[in-house]
DNA sequence: ATTAAAAATAGAATAATATTCGTTAATTTT
DNA sequence: AAAATTAACGAATATTATTCTATTTTTAAT
């Protein structure tokens, strides 16, 4: 599917704002509600719009440590891949898992409570995996830039 | 503020997906669409939800290249780090900024359309930064999972 | 260039939903 | 136990989403 400079703009207004109405989302596009309802939905059905999210602080509602953790794994064969990322994917507390290339094989997101839950995934979750090789802990100290937006300009 | 089992339950299926009609939450949550309405209202005031947002396809879109960065500096004045930060956020690429504990000072993560534009971003962007110590890139190879909604069962 | 076909847009009509309102029930405070 | 506060309901209204029909614009072929 191809995307036009509208369909670009209308994107990075919904990733900005999906709760503004359709009229106004077209008045800011210059266009009436019609094509603009349509391409939306469009854009869902093609599957570029993933689907709609409520942002939460997550400070606020208690969920204060942010925690990235770089994996190193031991022994490598393929079926015990899959059962290391079935089982970490299943821990609510892990937000992200990549593999990745440098100094190590995985890196995970955690946001949990504090300190104090972070070193309980540790202990009562993470290190009963099998073949764990080193594992590095980045507690985050201070985030100044966190969002899920992302820059579409490169469309343009 | 403090969130009762209904709220823990709402603020769920909207970070899960905030495009159903407060009808529909209304009967997931045993109750008529007045209170839920008045709740949801009263979350967004008190800033425990920031706002709502679309979720892209990154990779359908030509995002298809996710990267982290760990950076390490070399001069630590107070003043420095304010600029390197605020430079940092500014790149559009750049998606998270974090300062961790552990083997480097600064995490980020960046989403581009590809390993190309990656480099692009190294040599005309990030290295002409000062100061600048230690940079190690971590290609993502592959995400099992990715998402921003955070485990709220911690609440009930 | 000209015309036919396809796609995109507009404006009006309708359907669905959000929002408000008046009232009742439940909970908390005194 | 009574008063005050908060949460809830159901109905009424206001907004918004969605559909429909008719034009316009764009695209592609001749």
């Amino acid at each position: 599917m191809k995307l036009d400079a509208t369909d670009q703009k209308l994107l990075d207004l919904l990733q900005k704002d999906s709760s503004q109405t359709v009229k106004s989302l077209a008045q800011k596009l210059g266009k009436s509600t019609t094509p603009i309802f349509e391409r939306i939905k469009k854009l869902e059905k093609e599957g570029l719009i993933k689907g709609y999210s409520a942002r939460l602080n997550t400070k606020k509602i208690g969920l204060k440590q942010t925690v990235f953790i770089a994996i190193s794994l031991q022994g490598h064969t393929r079926s015990y891949l899959e059962k290391f990322v079935k089982e970490i994917n299943d821990f609510p507390e892990v937000v992200e898992c990549h593999r990745v290339s440098g100094g190590f094989d995985y890196l995970l997101k955690l946001v949990v409570e504090d300190i104090e839950a972070y070193e309980k995934f540790i202990i009562s979750k993470l290190t009963l995996l099998p073949y764990l090789g080193n594992v590095q802990s980045h507690i985050v100290l201070s985030t100044s830039k966190e969002t899920n937006e992302v820059d579409l300009s490169f469309l343009a």
